[in-house]
DNA sequence: CCATTCATGGAAGTTTCTTTCATGGCTGCC
DNA sequence: GGCAGCCATGAAAGAAACTTCCATGAATGG
């Protein structure tokens, strides 16, 4: 799967991870080929799906979204068609930056930003336990992001 | 804080957050200003900090980091020193993705990638439960992942 | 050993970047 | 109302970067 890579892609994947904005001869210098093959290599990584997308990271504080919230959510029923209800209606919410389906005491979680704790409020009551099939959800608010969306290791 | 923003400032942070390869030239063309108007604005806006870093987010399944772990933590003692110490620790461990400090039943919250469960499992035995001050995990394997790391709205 | 395939770097035309500069709008203070 | 200062804007131009074409050489397979 990862084995088409060799040590010049590899280089180029991380160099684009930390800095999506490197121009190719940066880029081409840094990995010491020629500006030719260093864009030939960084298509070929993004036609490949290795790079799924390039992202400006924007500060959620600048933007009044500097609250976050973990949310457990238990569904009625554990069936396939109460999931896909449920990740139907999830996909909708703006808010919600992870969902997943977990294995023990919940069936989902979620990560979500905010404005303040009065907006999670409002969002809770209004559209979380509105949700279809939701049993029950525990909140955990964060008080202090140690490390958030940290660069991926490979 | 998000004051000096205008709708213009705005729309070039949106579309840098889809895509954050975007010539200069493009983004001008769809924001409908000039080229260097546009740039002087997405300047600004990463020298003001709204555009903390641009990344190339890497497909996980592509470099063999395909499964995703939620964790949480519980610690001996809830003490400023306590948690210091962990959050010293974690932030050296590179497979974690987040780490949270949160209100509720669970000190902190974790956000793991490795390659398979094996990977988990010596990970988990050899480095997590060894963590200062760790009385406890809890392991919430991810099965699916419906939404990971969708972009901000705001 | 030969033929094929593929990746590579140089070169060149095109595009884009980035700075400079003059213009016009806005604000605040007479 | 009028004026001065400030700031954002777009045109223009030189510099830099992108992207494609082409010939070369290495690696693969028969």
């Amino acid at each position: 799967m990862a084995a088409r890579l060799d040590r010049t892609d590899l280089k180029i994947l991380r160099l684009l991870q930390n800095n999506g904005r490197l121009s190719n001869a940066d880029l081409a210098e840094t990995v010491a080929i020629s500006p030719a093959t260093c864009h030939r290599r960084t298509q070929r990584l993004f036609e490949d799906g290795f790079i799924a997308a390039v992202r400006a990271m924007v500060a959620p504080k600048k933007v009044a979204k500097g609250t976050l919230v973990m949310v457990g959510v238990v569904l009625d029923r554990s069936t396939p068609e109460s999931f896909a209800i449920f990740e139907q209606a999830i996909a909708k919410l703006k808010f919600v930056l992870d969902c997943h389906l977990v294995a023990g005491d919940f069936d989902y979680f979620l990560k979500i930003r905010v404005g303040d704790m009065e907006d999670f409020n409002r969002i809770h009551g209004e559209q979380l336990i509105a949700l279809p099939g939701v049993r029950q959800t525990r909140t955990f608010f964060v008080m202090k992001e140690v490390v958030d969306n940290a660069p991926l290791e490979f």
